[in-house]
DNA sequence: TATTTCTACTTGTAAATACAAGTGAAAATA
DNA sequence: TATTTTCACTTGTATTTACAAGTAGAAATA
């Protein structure tokens, strides 16, 4: 951690107050020549942490005035840049680990196309269920490129968002990505793990996301029991 | 033209050249000192507006390689078919108008808030049937806010693009939106239109359009047979 | 020949400095 | 009192300098 660049920290640091409302929305930061006092660092560092929280929504800066925070993203669903712990709230949700983070080849038949990169270094391959209000409700199959990610299979992926453990960790970040759709019945399996009979309705939900890392993207394939909870996205 | 920053003129002319592939998916874009050497300008002006690029997309950034030049941005979260063998192209592609575009009240059960404005307006309502190779497989019902649309309920939305119609004649652009999916089964109408049998899974999905408008929000319901053909999206 | 080391390049981080431009409130002025 | 000016503060832009770290290929070495 000691060697992740100041910026970044102070990134994360007031990321974190903003989304633990340290600072509520409406309110202004410390300017930056007070941010650059309290964190001993310098303005350019400073601002370059203030322009990756403006970019991605968490303020607002207004020159000759100060640097706003801006009300909750809330609901950035699971369909745009954030997962699902993100999507419905923490406290509502569960996580099962149906099978802990494997290194392995990728599976012969995998619906994305790969770069000879991530095809050569293989995969990291876990399946989470999660519950909310103790009900199953997704089913969540992910493969990662196993590429610069020291003791990642060590890792403990209950009850944490990927993307969360990705970005602090290994300042990976989600930039963008594709992902299609469709309904089918739920498979033996499905209806094992989804808690529902056979003539059920499933949403299937295939995702690459494209990270900024070059050949580095997140590969999931999700299953959805809808007829409690939807799944929603901003865009 | 003259007060735009230097790190922002450097920006759209990369961008230009990037968009007329100037510099092709997967070209190396100059390096930073030599975008200095070349625009006169200093190293972080260079970083600035090369930073920009890669937020958006545009390139990547590898350290001790370069710029890599990325595949052209999608579109923003607009959702569109795509064959689970092949694409479909736009002669595969008919419609057939069920409802032509009417002026009448909002439905009473509308899934979204809709603003004081739209609702004193009333809406124009219109329902179309999508066949993809003669098969139906999409069928939408759209809802947008009869305010400042002279003549569009005499047009044929045929074979026509609503985003398409509504930016070349009347300047609204589609700047975001949310979203929710849901699998359902086939409902006796749904049955009927997409020529499936009851038991069938459909995937539903409700869409909000925000434009540049402000108070103009499209919206639309779609149900859509993915038994062959997979709702695909890019963001 | 195969391996290792070196080297010249690339981007990444960080500081110190300077001035421009916008904001809001206090102070000066009519 | 109402208006204008000033001033202290904010963020915006840009340069200069320095070194760290990663990459790829050439050169040296076994």
């Amino acid at each position: 951690m000691k060697d992740t660049p100041h910026y970044r920290r102070l990134y994360e640091l007031l990321r974190r107050h903003i989304n633990e409302e340290v600072y509520k929305s409406g309110d202004l930061l410390p300017s930056e020549n007070e941010l650059c006092a309290i964190n001993g660092v310098t303005r350019p560092t400073v601002r370059k942490a203030l322009d990756m929280l403006a970019n991605e929504g968490f303020i607002k800066k207004k020159q000759g005035y100060g640097s706003v925070v801006q009300n909750p993203v809330k609901g950035i669903g699971i369909l745009s840049f954030s997962g699902t712990t993100s999507a419905i709230g923490k406290e509502k949700l569960k996580t099962k680990v149906i099978k802990t983070p494997i290194v392995m080849p990728w599976p012969e038949d995998f619906p994305f196309k790969l770069s000879d990169l991530e095809k050569e270094s293989g995969c990291i391959n876990f399946e989470r269920l999660r519950y909310v209000n103790n009900i199953p409700v997704f089913y969540d199959i992910t493969f990662i490129p196993n590429i610069g990610l020291p003791r990642f299979t060590s890792r403990n992926m209950k009850n944490v968002s990927l993307f969360d453990v990705l970005r602090e960790s290994y300042q990976i970040e989600i930039k963008g990505g594709e992902q299609n759709f469709k309904a089918i019945l739920a498979t033996i399996e499905l209806q094992e793990l989804l808690c529902v009979n056979q003539s059920h309705p499933v949403l299937k939900l295939q995702r690459k996301l494209h990270t900024s890392r070059l050949d580095f993207n997140i590969y999931s394939m999700l299953y959805c029991n809808t007829e409690e909870h939807n799944l929603f996205g901003q865009f």
